[in-house]
RNA sequence: GGCGCGGUAGCUCAGGUGGUUAGAGCGUUGGAUUCAUAACCCAAAGGUCGGGGGUUCAACUCCCCCCCGCGCUACCA
């Protein structure tokens, strides 16, 4: 347990691998939780840096370059900006957002490596893998294919058949061959560096097993602990790969840092770069501090090595190995850095009963969650944080973002601060007005609305921040219900003075959620402070009953939220399907082949290639061109269904690929002398069969 | 196969170290109300806490077995 009294926070979130577009369920995993953390320290006055940045390297992203036809360079280019800007739209609120890439993070790996090395901390081994000789690569067991020994699939994968479910080793496998070219590899030497985590298992016991059995997290906790009482074992900390950080070594030629061993000092040369662009005001992935303008490039060692400072790093479940074994051995090892506090992972988010899964089209992708509702990232906000996967994997359906949003955001949240400022419009001009003799039901209001900042502060530092949010949610409830008994309508036109005192305190309550909701809802907050004239406070003020002067002024008042409507939901959720089709047609298999033919049977078609001369779209037909050919023996019609798919203009001139023995045939009225072939893709899309180079007319297809 | 985490109202989920009638939100039903984006507020119905054993005066909470879901099994990022 940890009974340190720590000065200063360093919070992580992942560092999200920029080979492809984020969805929601990474929000929800790691970034959400993190981000509603760090603007809770914030408003209490804690000193905290929230650090993050795009995670470059590794195989899979010039494996995505070679799929998107393109370098890896501008793959994580792109992918770089679009998440980036995604979490600025979302209100990511990091003091750097960082990239790997850089040089100042190639220099902090190399430097970090050459620290174990010359502490001889690292092992040295040759092994054998499997290279592809065509792509002149070592692969990645994933990369290899082959027979599953124990049930014969023939697509098992060199880590594991998916049809068994058996753990494989690229060795077993019978008949291997490369992904990548489609050859079976050979097996080559190669020399890595290990780092022997066996040799740290009592100081992880210790630290984790003891230190952390009652602060981490049931999940976390098991899972570190199934890990080392599994016998740990060396890990090899360098690759075979032309993409990456070079190995800081003399004749490690084409050897890179094993993208996990840099993706964490990620965390440090991000804290590295925050403390240089602040110092020199050069700012190109930092968002400027005020607080840190006077502050020397060196003071990010405090942030990291301090015994003070409490590091958290915010993941998912798939990365607590990395985060809680390696990255921690690694630090220790250094001997310069402080361990991380607490992981607190969490589980994941499944989408309307499935798992959430890009690539297989089922998923809500930040990007594309934020083009359809552009001026709603509290909304996506708060429907993540009250279905976190804190425990357990959770479940987002749109029907249930539609129901937080419609039922707790409109109903009881955005309606109680509207009943409020309404009212006071219209009895007080919309002035705050006074608070004169208190009743019973006052001072009791009054004193629940204490309460909340610090139940709700408690939930959020023990990393409870579904709880947390209900507070938030609870807190316009008290608001609701204190004017729905008081009602203060009814008593307008008796007791106007008893009404002011009643709108008073339902202001205060609107005040203190503007506060407390700023980690929550930072959009919403920033509207609705300005809604009241409210300045900028901190957590401690919230609870208050006295943060609005009375006599002060109410600034325009629009709605905090608007219903959403079923059809909006609907579009989604069809969209949802839609993609899953699609990606699922793209992977359907080809058509199964058809019955044998003899030889015979196929040399009596007559197949040629044929210049289309001319192409006039044909009336009262959606799908037909009446084309003229040259098919070097004539110049004949054919009548073609690929209207829908081509324009006459951009068949004429084109060689295409003719059926002239084909009996002909009256189509529309005019007949057709031959057939058109076409390829169809698998979404009927045709595509035309073209000889490589120009041929002459009536060249034979055999 | 081994290990880890889960399996609690129709739905999504809470339930430190075992102890009075097992909770929340949504949904449903009924009531009250009209200041408010027909919203708010009150109330009720609804669960043999995956199944079966055991420990105990007492178990959702501890132990054992079984079933189901998810994950890890260490060169997949």
């Amino acid at each position: 347990m940890s009974t340190k009294n720590y000065n200063r926070y360093t919070v992580t979130a992942a560092l999200p691998y920029a080979n492809g577009p984020k969805h929601i369920g990474h929000l929800a995993g790691a970034y959400i939780p993190a981000d509603v953390y760090v603007r809770y320290l914030r408003l209490t006055g804690k000193d905290v840096i929230f650090v993050c940045g795009s995670d470059e390297h590794g195989t899979a992203i010039p494996n995505q370059a070679l799929k998107e036809n393109t370098t890896p360079r501008a793959i994580i280019d792109k992918y770089d900006a679009l998440i980036r800007t995604c979490f600025e739209q979302l209100g990511m609120s990091f003091d750097i957002y960082h990239r790997t890439s850089e040089l100042i993070h190639h220099q902090t790996s190399q430097e970090f490596f050459l620290t174990l090395y010359n502490k001889g901390l690292l092992t040295e081994e040759v092994s054998e893998q499997y290279f592809d000789e065509e792509a002149k690569l070592f692969l990645a067991d994933r990369y290899i294919v082959g027979t599953c020994p124990k049930c014969g699939h023939t697509n098992a994968y060199g880590d594991q058949c998916e049809k068994c479910g058996s753990t494989l080793s690229p060795r077993e496998l019978i008949n291997p061959r490369s992904t990548l070219s489609g050859k079976p590899p050979v097996l080559k030497e190669t020399r890595h560096w290990y780092l022997p985590l066996q040799n740290y298992e009592p100081w992880l016991r210790e630290w984790i097993l003891k230190t952390h059995q009652q602060d981490w997290k049931p999940n976390v906790y098991g899972q570190c602990k199934s890990w080392i009482e599994a016998g740990l074992q060396p890990r090899a900390m360098t690759r075979d790969l032309d993409w990456g950080i070079k190995v800081p070594l003399p004749d490690a030629e084409g050897k890179v840092l094993y993208v996990w061993f840099d993706a964490p000092i990620g965390y440090i040369s991000a804290t590295r770069a925050l403390f240089e662009e602040n110092a020199t005001g050069n700012f190109r992935y930092a968002t400027p501090r005020s607080d840190f303008s006077k502050a020397g490039r060196d003071d990010w060692k405090k942030y990291w090595q301090a015994d003070d400072t409490r590091l958290v790093h915010f993941i998912g479940k798939d990365n607590i190995v990395f985060h809680c074994i390696i990255f921690p051995v690694m630090l220790h090892a250094s001997g310069e850095f402080v361990v991380p506090d607490n992981v607190p992972a969490n589980e994941f988010m499944n989408l309307e009963g499935d798992k959430m899964s890009t690539s297989r089209g089922w998923s809500i992708e930040m990007h594309e969650y934020l083009q359809d509702f552009p001026t709603k990232p509290d909304e996506l906000r708060y429907a993540l944080l009250t279905n976190l996967p804190e425990a357990k994997d959770s479940e987002f359906t749109w029907k249930d973002f539609q129901a937080k949003n419609n039922n707790e955001l409109v109903a009881i949240l955005g309606n109680f601060v509207n009943r409020a400022v309404v009212l006071t419009q219209k009895y007080f001009s919309n002035r705050v007005p006074q608070r004169t003799q208190l009743t019973e039901t006052d001072t009791r209001v009054l004193a629940a609305l204490k309460e909340f900042p610090a139940s709700i502060a408690a939930s959020i530092e023990a990393y409870r921040f579904r709880e947390a949010t209900a507070g938030l949610m609870d807190l316009a409830r008290l608001g609701n219900k204190y004017l729905a008994e008081t009602e203060p309508w009814k008593l307008a036109k008796t007791d106007l003075d008893r009404v002011g005192s009643i709108l008073n305190i339902a202001l205060q309550i609107a005040a203190s959620l503007a506060i407390v909701a700023e980690p929550f809802l930072p959009f919403t907050a920033r509207k609705l402070k300005g809604m009241l004239g409210l300045s900028e406070l901190k957590w401690n003020a919230a609870g208050g009953s006295d943060l609005l002067q009375t006599g002060s002024a109410l600034n325009e008042a629009p709605l905090l939220f608007e219903k959403i409507e079923d059809t909006v939901i609907e579009a989604q959720i069809k969209k949802l399907v839609d993609s899953r089709r699609a990606v699922e047609l793209a992977q359907q298999p080809a058509e199964p082949a058809k019955a044998e033919i003899s030889f015979d049977d196929f040399s009596r078609m007559d197949v040629r290639i044929g210049t289309v001369l001319k192409a006039e779209r044909v009336e009262k037909s959606k799908k037909l061109l009446k084309l003229q050919v040259d098919t070097g023996i004539d110049v004949r019609t054919v009548m073609s269904g690929i209207a829908e798919h081509f324009t006459p203009e951009e068949v004429i001139g084109k060689q295409v690929t003719i059926l002239i023995n084909l009996a002909p045939r009256k189509i529309m009225g005019v007949e057709s002398q031959g057939m058109i072939l076409m390829a169809a893709d698998k979404d009927g899309s045709l595509r035309m069969l073209l000889p490589g180079k120009p041929v002459e007319p009536g060249a034979q297809v055999g």
